[in-house]
DNA sequence: ACTTTGACGACTG
DNA sequence: GCAGTCGCCAAAG
């Protein structure tokens, strides 16, 4: 344990706790980790993550009520991100877009 | 202590 | 529907 817990703690914490199969939103993991509308602070812990650390495929950006979308700029990134998803039973529409009704975390 | 930087999100044209 | 802008907030330089 850090002897000072970071938003940046917090943030990995909450991901790691996201089941297989199942999906967050950037916002939602602020919202729990206690960061309010830090959506953009939890881009920056998981960039900042050592790779392996971390299930940060399943983290999703917004696409309307009730779905989530891979909003990662990078192409090739993202590409990465739908594939180890859909490797874990994530569906993804027509549209390149996920139900939260069915994969994501209350 | 101040400025820049974003794996975001909501809003605008 | 896509691109640009703005508000948000912690971390990095």
């Amino acid at each position: 344990m850090p002897s000072r817990e970071t938003a940046f703690t917090r943030i990995l914490a909450v991901v790691r706790k996201i089941p297989r199969g199942r999906v967050m939103t950037y916002g939602a993991v602020a919202r729990v980790a206690g960061l309010g509308r830090g959506a953009r602070v939890v881009g920056y812990a998981l960039r900042a993550a050592p790779s392996g650390s971390v299930p940060w495929q399943r983290v999703m950006g917004l696409a309307g009520p009730g779905w989530a979308r891979v909003s990662i700029r990078d192409p090739l990134a993202g590409a990465i991100q739908r594939q180890l998803l859909e490797k874990e039973g994530v569906v993804f529409d027509g549209r390149g877009r996920v139900d939260l009704s069915r994969f994501g975390r209350k």
